[in-house]
DNA sequence: AAAACACGTCGAAGCGCTTCGACACCTCTG
DNA sequence: CAGAGGTGTCGAAGCGCTTCGACGTGTTTT
């Protein structure tokens, strides 16, 4: 293994020359930048991490908490870590992948070994356990989702409220009077989880200033699941003729159900699903969707954090205004029979 | 931030004592060891991640490098990432999240700052760019995935020709004299990604001893591509009776498109799927499927990994036995007409 | 009773890097 | 042309940990 020492005598100069030509903290005249620059291609030197992390107190890895459990909107779960990762890449961070199993204990290790210089949260609920012990160990750190105190916390999230609200209006606009909504499953709202809380909230205000009725019910994903919720509402509200879609997996019953129904989209109903854009475009019917831009929940996380740690900047909730994109499964409201 | 040293004043020895407790190394005597073990407790002790690294010469890290493209099977990268970062969990190791971006450079990279001390690879290729170097570096490593050539390499996989095998098997057995293979988009046979190849070759190699004939056709996923597929499908080969399904977005537009043709699943047509278990049981009809051992594939490829990090065994290609459970959507082929 | 061996502990060296202060040397100023 | 101020480079001191050899003590062996 090479080490800075060996580059150093290979370019005939000393270790903190090359050290300052590695880091850019202090001038350099360009030729010995350039020797040294050569003797570290022709060694193929890559400086050691340890070394690094334990003498600069910076490790330049960015600790990821993903949600262990499964039961919802995985493809964008997927597509924030993604994002995260190579826009870390980009400012020279590396991802430290950790899953919720540990919990809390999570952010005390990693706070106090110095593995991350920093933590990204995803899944966050609205009374986080973990938001305590991040706040007193004062890592920096970015949440994606938004608790219900955001207090000394900087997060980044799609305005789910807005989320909810547009759909209605949508809905509304068209002359919609009675909407359905299906949300995640009922596990999700047990555990008080921000976004579907703060969609609920969004839809039913907006409702009411519409003069709109909504019926929301939670529903496990899958057909199964979803003939039944749907069954029951129709037998509650049998006017409905509008629908909202929180939960990838029962886009595509609840589209085969209506279908199988007799009711026709969107002459008969209307759907507005809430989901990334490549499930509503591979939908059995175009969707009308309002996106989860998860690759920009991803970059705008680190970014927020890259900018946190070289010089402080302080807390801030972002909140992406969400994107209705009108497509096939929404039309005019039928005329009342 | 509280270090050994500390630890070791408060505990009344010196810091090697600490470090033995710590590292079990050498025996130390149970009063010492509690005193210690007591000390750490109440100064909230965590050991430096960087400083271990650098003196003990392995990071406790484990790379996993994951594709960038989202192309396929998002949900079951994702379930064995976190099958990987919860394993690893267990046997002390965190896990760096690589995206394939960096591509070949990442191996680099890693090997040699010394960032982690072995990685999993994932979606590897037939021809991968990243194995030479893997090879060279002699950084221990586990493929989830398997190559055209595995000398040298441990590799982790679904035994993907017997799956293809086994797929064809089962619809032979019900009397199924023509198959239609949907695969998966055509990048990815482009880029000659193990599985699917191999699944191929075993779904033809199978044919051909079981006098059954074979149509493959790749498929983006979505209702428009499927649509088209499936045309097309029955206009070479109206006799398709059996269809097997390598692409979890084409899943559910093929069963609404029969459907809709009043081709009946499982009198008319047979479907077999490749995919989780769960895409299996929640989809509108529950399918006959092989499934991906998501799960199994990542905690067996940190287990080798492992293996390899303490005692070096030697290189070792692992592939799981495929298992079909026969569902609602396969059954006897219809009589001729 | 002396020699041999465990056992438990300690001090010191060193892992590869960053960073601080020092020191040449050179170019301006007045 | 002396002093002030820059610029570019170096040496040395750590960062917090692991690990090696050494050194008491207490126990066993011959």
């Amino acid at each position: 293994m090479v080490t800075l020492a060996e580059v150093a005598q290979h370019a005939g100069v000393s270790a903190s020359t090359v050290s300052y030509v590695l880091s850019g903290k202090r001038s350099i005249s360009s030729t010995t930048r350039q020797r040294v620059e050569q003797s570290i291609r022709e060694l193929g030197y890559h400086p050691n991490a340890g070394a690094r992390a334990l003498a600069g107190k910076r490790s330049n890895i960015i600790a990821l908490m993903i949600p262990l459990r499964t039961d919802m909107y995985v493809p964008v779960m997927m597509e924030i870590a993604i994002a995260v990762a190579t826009t870390a890449r980009t400012h020279g961070y590396d991802v430290l992948l950790l899953t919720g199993e540990e919990g809390p204990d999570a952010v005390r290790r990693v706070t106090g070994s110095g593995l991350a210089d920093a933590m990204i949260l995803m899944d966050v609920e609205l009374q986080d356990e973990r938001l305590p012990l991040l706040r007193e160990s004062g890592q920096p750190s970015v949440l994606i989702g938004l608790p219900a105190d955001t207090a000394d916390l900087t997060c980044v999230d799609l305005d789910w409220s807005a989320t909810g609200a547009l759909c209605v209006t949508h809905l509304a606009g068209l002359g919609h009077r009675d909407i359905a909504v299906i949300g995640e499953a009922p596990a999700v709202y047990e555990r008080h989880t921000g976004f579907a809380e703060r969609t609920l909230d969004g839809l039913r205000s907006r409702a009411r200033e519409t003069g709109v009725r909504v019926l929301h019910r939670p529903c496990e994903g899958g057909y199964d699941a979803m003939a039944l919720t749907l069954a029951r509402i129709f037998d509650e509200r049998p006017a409905t003729t509008g629908f909202v879609v929180q939960n990838e997996s029962a886009v595509e019953p609840l589209l085969a159900l209506l279908r199988q129904q007799g009711r026709a989209v969107p002459e008969d109903v209307s759907v507005v699903a809430i989901c990334p854009d490549q499930v509503a475009v591979q939908a059995s019917v175009r969707l009308t969707s309002v996106a989860v831009p998860a690759q920009e929940m991803g970059r705008r996380a680190v970014e927020h954090l890259v900018a946190k740690l070289d010089g402080p900047g302080g807390d801030e909730v972002v909140l992406l205004a969400p994107e209705l994109t009108p497509r096939a499964s929404s039309g005019p409201a039928p005329a009342a029979p």
